[in-house]
DNA sequence: TGCGTGACTGCCT
DNA sequence: CAGGCAGCCACGC
């Protein structure tokens, strides 16, 4: 029979842990798929792209404030959606339809989330 | 059971 | 300086 492994918890999968990242980033704010894989180990701004494709609805996920590294709300059915929905939360566009980084760039994660996930600022590459 | 594919990014010509 | 490419998780057919 299969032998159960001991003191090993079993992974969390990697798009819970997007989805709990993506809810830290606040009204107002975005950021880009790659700040999000840049603070959870083994995940790549690729695999964000996957995991926001696949977002469940109705588990307050902010996935409209996750936008690509250029500024802009990346081509695909229902970014023009999304672009309405971050300028009802206040977040502008300029005339290219990139968002002010300076403006809207989001700070990162809360205290709160580094000591919940005990992110180690030391084991970033 | 295996393969294709989907909201990206930075490095290398 | 523009374009190509590797990276690498889940899920459906």
């Amino acid at each position: 029979m299969m032998i159960k492994t001991v003191g090993n918890d079993k992974p969390i999968p990697y798009q819970s842990r997007v989805y709990e990242l993506v809810r830290e980033v606040p009204k107002g704010f975005v950021a880009s798929y790659g700040m999000i894989a840049a603070f959870l180990p083994n995940v790549s701004p690729r695999m964000v792209g996957y995991a926001m494709a696949a977002t469940p609805q109705g588990q307050n996920i902010p996935w409209q404030r996750i936008i690509n590294s250029a500024g802009k709300i990346s081509d695909r059915p229902g970014s023009a959606r999304q672009r309405a929905k971050l300028e009802a939360e206040g977040v502008s566009f300029n005339k290219a339809g990139t968002v002010s980084w300076t403006k809207h760039r989001w700070q990162g994660p809360s205290d709160d989330w580094m000591q919940k996930t005990g992110f180690d600022p030391l084991e970033m590459k």
